[in-house]
DNA sequence: TTAAAATGTAACATAATTGTAATACCTAAG
DNA sequence: CTTAGGTATTACAATTATGTTACATTTTAA
């Protein structure tokens, strides 16, 4: 089994070496940048998991985070996020991005290690490779394209189930119309905001009783709530 | 000529060094993982056949073999089930994945060898054992390249019978145009995403009632659907 | 070589989907 | 309790995807 690979964004050089050092013992293959910018001309998708500073120089961790839940190719990447005081929680919160976990600074080796295992594990299983992802009784199976309600075959066009399948493999995350726009529309089309909520309420309607499950939140958008 | 790779997928370990070991003995080269989830990140194209346990840990060996037979470089590598007990024998048939054979737990090691030697035997490329896929009275004699209907022959094209023995293969797995292409034209020629329409509209009408059973998947692709 | 079969393509028919606009409704901030 | 700025819903139009047929081209077999 190949090793997995974690990028370290933090601008402590010493912060990073420590992590990596360890992180390396636990067994992880690691590599270290010293800043968003130059993090971001990495081939991030490689990675399977990355460790990012939300305090930075110019560009912020949080912004970091943004531009890569926003792309395709790394918008599944867990992140962890490391935060100076317990204050900035909040913040991580309000941005509404995919946090996986966060952890405070100062912390202990061992502390993120142990994040760092239980997010690998978390995700590990929910990502790409999984034939179904499922809600109690609601379930769309990948492999077949199909959705299945208590048992019973929904008929789905293609771009209610892309929602679908995106909001229930992000739980909890709220998506804004642009986000949506950009990972299941992708950047040929131009299509109007409004066109969003139509495919959410035709979708609402046809998962019955989950429908309510997906919520939507005044001025930011639409996600699925347990 | 070089050793065929099995790869063992079982969660009891000591059960997997018995079958390694005596495998090995027995002239094969064998590989281990204890879970599913290990199992999908090696290389598994490069096996010759995998031997699995179908209950498992967090993901199933049922679901495993569906991905597995999902992807195009490995949907073709033999399978073989290990069950706990005779009941799980529907489970698989359930499934409708192609389980190439499956054996009963506890087995004899002596067994063991003597399935996967036949299942190489039969699935390697000089084989003259006779195969079929088949679902119901309809049914495709690999061998002959000859499709049967209700007991009487009917005709098929070449790629009408391999677009047949794709779907019937892999019952429930939609292919979008563009694995079909990649399948069954290969790389040699280029030709229309509707000339793969025409192809269904043509077998379809030959495998008269289980035409219906080819199914299309708006925006997805085509499949099989019992 | 020729006829038959297989295959690919174009053109059109049909069906499903997606997008838009208009309108009704809701919500949070004063 | 108003109001302004979202959001929900509906019906319809536009677009896109697929089905079908006829025919052109290629391959096969005698």
């Amino acid at each position: 089994m190949t090793k997995q690979k974690i990028l370290v964004v933090d601008d402590e050089e010493s912060l990073c070496e420590i992590l990596k050092f360890n992180l390396e013992i636990a067994g992880f293959e690691v590599d270290t940048t010293f800043s968003a910018e130059k993090a971001l001309k990495l081939s991030i998708k490689d990675y399977d998991l990355i460790l990012l500073d939300i305090m930075m120089g110019k560009m912020s961790g949080i912004q970091m985070a943004q531009i890569l839940k926003s792309k395709m190719e790394t918008a599944d990447i867990p992140i962890i996020f490391c935060t100076a005081k317990d204050t900035e929680n909040d913040t991580i919160a309000g941005f509404n991005i995919g946090a996986d976990d966060y952890i405070t600074k100062p912390f202990s080796v061992r502390e993120v290690i142990a994040r760092v295992k239980s997010v690998l594990r978390r995700t590990s299983t929910d990502s790409n490779e999984k034939i179904s992802v499922e809600y109690e009784k609601l379930k769309v199976d990948l492999i077949r394209k199909r959705c299945i309600l208590d048992g019973e075959k929904v008929s789905l066009t293609k771009k209610e189930m892309e929602i679908l399948i995106l909001f229930l493999k992000n739980r909890g995350v709220i998506f804004s119309r642009e986000d949506i726009l950009r990972r299941i529309w992708k950047d040929d089309v131009v299509v109007l905001d409004r066109t969003i909520d139509v495919n959410i309420t035709r979708l609402r309607k046809k998962i019955g009783k989950y429908g309510s499950h997906i919520v939507t939140r005044l001025g930011y958008g639409y996600g699925f709530e347990e």
